[in-house]
DNA sequence: GATTTCACG
DNA sequence: ACGTACGTGAAATCT
């Protein structure tokens, strides 16, 4: 007989971590009395995937009871710094236990005894009776109870992401036994339960005691054997304390559970009754699935009909006559506008709809002046691409008001899928797949049959017209109508004017760079092949690695995820080691310039000479613009790869290419917002600030004191504290030890004390807001601030201190590219705004205009906002990209 | 599709 | 005592 399956939940666990999972779309989970639901909803995906993924034949979710444990009673403080459950958490407890009900599922508590021990307990008692167990947890303590008919789920990031402890997994973890984790903990102590362990041990010395010794008895039975040293002096001194924390950690076995093994069937979804939660719950998703599971599950997920009609030369004309506010849509399968074919074409007034399939009518001369006309207000979805794909028929668009897309990415950058399907199921508007669903993807993209295409343009009409009734008034709840109105949809069409003007190559450069790279990357190869005494395929890392470490017996210094790193900080560590090191960086360095940059650039050259790229304006989480296709934003700056500038130029003759870049915008933003007097004075007073920064670092009295060196490693600094510091990174970084780093740091907020305080302020603002904002309100959320996994919740630490001051520059240049092509246009000059690269623009101008340009761009740029400190803005210019540079 | 490496600010 | 810099995109290789 196949064994019976038993799926044990720690349910407080998860369910803490549920809400904590769908922390930023806290307010969103509500249901009409206004209940918050997101810690019910994130649950029931976990339970979900589990059902489906475990198929057990019984199940139990245990939960706490009861203030005082029978740890408590051990020791006082047992979980005495946790902070109070926060209500919005507390209110949604009791629903769990209804959903749980519902879905057929039983739970169980006991007054004064935690939910780990009433499992351990269970788990035991299902052993003896040969079931298969799965716990399911947040809690890495359960771990100990891990063995051969007993697995522990452990979430990872959310609910849903398990990371699964069988013995042989544990084993290779940790290198010790499940129950060994007890006298781990012992020894190490759990924080967020509150007990102490011994001190100065945490668990890289705990582990290696154990496996060392065994067992805490062990350790202690042979500690007088132990040579002298602080650790021992601690562990002598703590050893109540171990045999104190060894009972805490100790997940119980006997506690007299009312609750029979045969009691725990599983019994399914009592379908009405889960009906009824649901649509109590506000679940439309749950309710959905629900009824696609019970009617058919043969039935494919098709929209829901929606009116509309054709759009054709007959009816176009009393159309176009409406003054009426409108909805456009411009549909493309590709991504890449500027060549991708128009498939479909939709406009929608009020609940009127019409659609086609013909872009031909784009040529009809009432729909481009109805297009043209800036009074007639429109809404769209994406404006900078249907911007750029209606100019490739000369129209150009005019009067939107309103892009969902943008709109959406200010209210919640995670929101950058650009797929309207699934940003307006992210509002819970079921009627509109995705694109990728609809069209499908990779090799198995295809257009599907008219009549189906004509309701898919009709549905993402009716998406946008939904979501416009929705987004504006979050934006305004954010504050960010400015950033809205002011910033990024003047901005699109900016981005679209530059995408379309593009940049010149020139192409017999580029081929001349190939011919020469390609024949030193040969004399690279055979140089390298006589060393290794043999050939092989430098550009994998493996077949990399074998040669230098096994063959040539080089110490590896780093590991990844399949071997050893052969990345350049490592190789740099190795040269001088052996010949073929310098040849090898030297090959990858050239290699990395043909395949990328000389052959990728040449890739992307289009019919006029130009490349033009596409600026992504609502991926990052900052604020900042990507480009893709090609990426012109990581053009190589430096050393040899430089070269490849030299390659763009002046689409005509007696042109420049000329450009303003802002110096130390990011530690001037952090000037303005932490307030900091000592580093604001260093700004107005116009001081070198990375010298400035030493003098005061070293403790000199002048700056002229400060050496080349001093200067790099003050330098190295202020980036730090711009990236949200660390000893280890900055001491990695400039290659001094941890303590050192450590010192510096101290000095540096001794220096600026009120960069210090904005640090701490930061965060402790992301703890409390749940996000982070820039000068312009642009948003981040962070839930990660609450996490309990410390990696996670340094980096959301990290980003609370980034963000607000990458994003105000990102912020900040944006407003000067708006100024700029306005003064551009005002002033009737040829010069073009090209590219921008974070904190750069770059232009193409008549000879003449150069001098124009030299006073007017400084002047816009340090002019975008007004700032505590001034903004300080540098320029070049010559006859490629490569002689602009300052 | 994920991973590694390396280009930029 | 922990284990780390912030934000991106592209090419080549591995699985």
């Amino acid at each position: 007989m196949e064994p019976k399956k038993l799926i044990l939940v720690d349910g407080n666990s998860i369910a803490f971590r549920a809400f904590y999972a769908m922390y930023t779309v806290l307010e969103k989970f509500k249901n009409p009395e206004g209940l918050h639901t997101n810690a019910i909803y994130a649950f029931n995906n976990m339970l979900d995937l589990i059902l489906s993924k475990g198929q057990p034949t019984d199940m139990l979710v245990a939960f706490d009871a009861g203030k005082y444990t029978f740890r408590n009673q051990l020791y006082d403080d047992y979980k005495g710094n946790r902070l109070k459950t926060p209500t919005e958490f507390q209110e949604q407890m009791p629903f769990i236990k209804q959903l749980l009900k519902a879905r057929g599922i039983k739970t169980y508590e006991l007054e004064n005894y935690e939910a780990d021990d009433i499992i351990g307990t269970v788990a035991k008692k299902a052993q003896k009776k040969n079931f298969q167990t799965t716990i399911v947890t947040g809690d890495r303590d359960l771990t100990q109870l891990v063995n051969e008919q007993t697995t522990v789920a452990l979430t990872i990031k959310g609910v849903t992401e398990l990371e699964f402890y069988t013995p042989q997994h544990f084993q290779e973890k940790l290198g010790i036994k499940p129950a060994q984790l007890i006298d781990v903990k012992a020894l190490m102590g759990d924080t967020s339960d509150n007990y102490p362990g011994v001190t100065k041990v945490g668990e890289k010395t705990a582990l290696k005691l154990i496996k060392q010794y065994g067992s805490l008895d062990q350790l202690y039975a042979q500690i007088d054997k132990m040579k002298a040293s602080k650790l021992k002096e601690h562990l002598l001194q703590d050893r109540d304390v171990a045999f104190l924390s060894q009972k805490l950690a100790t997940i119980q076995l006997d506690v007299p559970v009312q609750l029979d093994i045969d009691q725990l069937t599983y019994e399914g979804d009592q379908i009405s009754q889960l009906r009824d939660f649901y649509q109590k719950m506000n679940f439309r998703t749950f309710l959905s699935k629900m009824d696609t599971e019970t009617t058919a599950s043969t039935i494919e997920s098709v929209e829901t009909n929606i009116n509309f009609q054709e759009l054709n030369e007959n009816n176009i004309k009393e159309i176009t006559a409406s003054q009426q506010a409108a909805t456009v849509l411009v549909e493309m399968v590709q991504d890449n506008y500027h060549k991708a074919p128009i498939i479909g074409f939709g406009i929608g007034i009020k609940d009127q709809i019409w659609v086609t399939d013909n872009a031909e009518i784009l040529r009809n001369p009432q729909l481009k002046s109805w297009l043209q006309n800036p009074q007639i207000k429109k809404a769209v979805f994406d404006f900078k691409r249907n911007y750029v794909a209606l100019n490739r028929w000369q129209i150009h668009l005019a009067g939107v008001n309103f892009d969902a897309l943008l709109a959406s990415y200010l209210i919640d950058v995670n929101e950058n899928s650009n797929d309207l399907g699934k940003l307006a199921q992210g509002y819970d508007y079921q009627d509109l797949i995705a694109d990728s669903q609809f069209y499908g993807r990779g090799a198995k993209l295809t257009i599907p049959p008219r009549s189906e295409l004509l309701q898919h343009l009709a549905a993402k009409i009716t998406a946008i017209n939904f979501l416009k009734t929705k987004l504006p008034q979050k934006l305004q709840d954010h504050d960010q109508d400015q950033l809205f109105d002011e910033i990024e949809l003047p901005l699109s069409q900016v981005l679209a004017d530059m995408e379309i003007a593009g940049i010149k190559v020139d192409r017999h450069n580029l081929e001349q760079m190939q011919q020469d790279l390609d024949q030193r990357l040969q004399d690279l190869e055979a140089d390298i092949y006589q060393q290794a005494g043999h050939e092989f395929n430098i550009n994998s890392p493996q077949q990399l690695s074998k040669v230098l470490f096994e063959e040539l017996g080089l110490k590896p210094i780093k590991k990844n995820k399949r071997g050893y790193s052969t990345s350049v900080d490592v190789l740099e560590k190795l040269r001088g080691q052996a010949p073929i090191i310098a040849q090898i960086l030297d090959y990858r360095q050239v290699a990395k310039i043909q395949s990328t940059y000389v052959i990728g650039l040449m890739n992307s050259i289009a019919v006029d000479e130009k490349v033009h790229t596409r600026y992504q304006q609502t991926l990052t989480q900052t604020g900042r613009l990507s480009s893709v296709d090609p990426n012109l934003q990581n053009i190589p700056a430096r050393d040899e790869g430089r070269e490849i500038r030299k390659a763009f130029v002046p689409s005509h003759v007696g042109w420049e290419i000329f450009s303003s870049d802002y110096s130390q915008i990011e530690l001037r933003v952090l000037a303005h917002i932490s307030g900091d007097q000592n580093m604001q004075k260093a700004f107005a007073d116009n001081y070198d600030i990375h010298a400035h920064t030493a003098m005061r670092i070293f403790g000199l009295h002048d700056i002229s004191e400060v050496t080349p060196d001093m200067r790099r490693q003050a330098k190295a600094t202020n980036f730090g504290i711009v990236y949200g510091i660390s000893d280890y990174g900055l001491s990695q970084n400039i290659g001094i030890s941890r303590k050192r780093a450590a010192e510096f740091i101290n000095a540096y907020f001794k220096q600026y004390p009120d960069v210090k305080n904005y640090m701490d302020k930061i965060v402790q603002m992301a703890r409390t807001d749940g996000y982070v904002e820039t000068i312009m309100h642009r948003r981040r959320y962070l839930p990660d601030i609450h996490s309990r996994n410390y990696h996670l919740r340094s980096f959301a630490e990290r980003t609370a201190m980034n963000t607000p001051i990458q994003g105000s520059a990102a912020d900040i240049i944006k407003i000067a590219m708006i100024n700029m092509q306005k003064k551009l246009q005002a002033d009737n000059l040829q010069a073009t705004m090209l590219l921008q690269v974070h904190d750069e623009l770059i232009f193409e101008a008549p000879k003449k205009e150069i001098p124009i340009l030299e006073k007017l761009v400084p002047q816009v740029m340090d002019s975008a906002v007004q700032l505590d400190v001034p903004l300080k803005v540098e320029s070049a210019h010559g006859p490629t990209w490569f002689d602009a540079k300052g």
